[in-house]
DNA sequence: CAACAAATTTCGGTATACCAAAATAAAAGA
DNA sequence: TCTTTTATTTTGGTATACCGAAATTTGTTG
């Protein structure tokens, strides 16, 4: 039962269930209730709803009960500039510091990605499209860089997820990927900004627009509720 | 007594106390002994104590006493260059985006300064000189970006602070604030970029002095201990 | 005296109990 | 019927109790 730490556990299933949609946006998390409901006590879910209001994916409200962040597209559009600023950063570190070794991986990831062009299956192709962001900012030698990194990704975790199960321009990212790959293996920091610049500006359109989309669907759904 | 939330109120109280140095690094931080001292119950300082953590100011081992954290050259080097980053992009947000209004405070802020250049005491300039940050990064007019330059300057208040209560070189940062505020007033990004540039490269290179020394002279104190 | 083992203490993680503030429902008065 | 006021319930904040793992001390043995 008592895996590691309770709190953590529970963090994470909550934060599942939040990125899948099945707690939706608003709805609220009452300690006592989500505690009975997963057969814990009221303390670790409460350090739970704690973590996950530092990654942004709830809100504490004082004297009430906390509710899944209701996102705006200012607000994710926020975070991308945020993430898009980490990114450049990141890979501007990564042209000085990055070791041959952390460079040879990128470009496997982005060869692999490549090759399983048609294959993959969308949430495979999504997860290895993470991990070559991820890579890129711990390449970057810098903690505090690659934890804000990690947590803007998780932020947008649900927003990237909806953007990229539609395969259209499938082959632009990897296009984009490698001109990134090119440039850090060239330690061309002028270059890898420019790339990552361009690269990002495409994701927050896709998102903008899917996010644009799902609140549509739920206005029309539900019309002048709430 | 309960004046609002209490495990606020003690993470302030904790926060100041390691800022101050009176919570050396390295120090446990026992929740029964720590919460009894305070006269309060576990479970505040529990949260109190978690808070810390995801400033980075305390450091949570498993199955072991937090202890507040030990901050190497190297971290601090990281954090700055967070900032740096922050500001830059923040510096370029507010041409784009800060009220006319917005500006005008910050300008007040720069004159203000430079007015008091030589009666005020250290540390009311600091405050002013974090002041002046602040309002540049709300200036840009992005939640995220916000709360990361909040979070990243008060993981660097200590050692601001210690490299600001020299007064040494206390006209160049009045200089360079001149300089960020007139890209600011004139809108233009890249002059305001290069500006926060040369300021933040200044106040890193303070801060690394600042330390070392602080680190040279605790090894001096004790040699080889712990 | 050294080394290993067992017992005790310490301390964080978890569960439960209690309380006060806030929201909601109910009731009384207009 | 609508408003206002007063119970009642809901809910988060806090305190306390319990448990098990880890660390420390103590005791025994070589």
């Amino acid at each position: 039962m008592t895996e590691k730490i309770l709190a953590q556990q529970i963090a994470k299933e909550l934060r599942r269930k939040i990125l899948q949609g099945k707690l939706p946006p608003g709805s609220s998390i009452k300690e006592r209730d989500n505690a009975a409901e997963i057969g814990v006590s009221r303390t670790p879910l409460r350090e739970a709803i704690r973590i996950l209001a530092t990654e942004g994916l709830v809100e504490l409200r004082p004297a009430r009960s906390p509710i899944v962040s209701v996102l705006t597209i200012k607000q994710i559009s926020d975070d991308v500039e945020v993430l898009l600023a980490v990114e450049k950063l990141s890979g501007e570190l990564a042209c000085q510091r990055a070791t041959d070794d952390e460079i040879g991986n990128i470009e496997r990831i982005v060869a692999d990605m490549a090759a399983r062009f048609d294959t993959a299956d969308p949430l495979d192709m999504f997860e290895t499209d993470m991990s070559f962001h991820s890579a890129i900012a711990a390449a970057a030698h810098n903690l505090a860089l690659a934890d804000i990194h990690r947590q803007y990704l998780a932020r947008l975790w649900r927003a990237r997820y909806l953007a990229a199960v539609q395969r259209r321009n499938r082959e632009r990212v990897i296009d984009h990927h490698t001109h990134i790959v090119q440039a850090l293996r060239a330690r061309d920091a002028q270059a890898i900004r420019a790339a990552i610049d361009v690269h990002l500006h495409k994701l927050r359109d896709d998102i903008v627009r899917m996010i644009s989309q799902e609140l549509a669907a739920a206005e029309t759904a539900r019309p002048v509720s709430e």
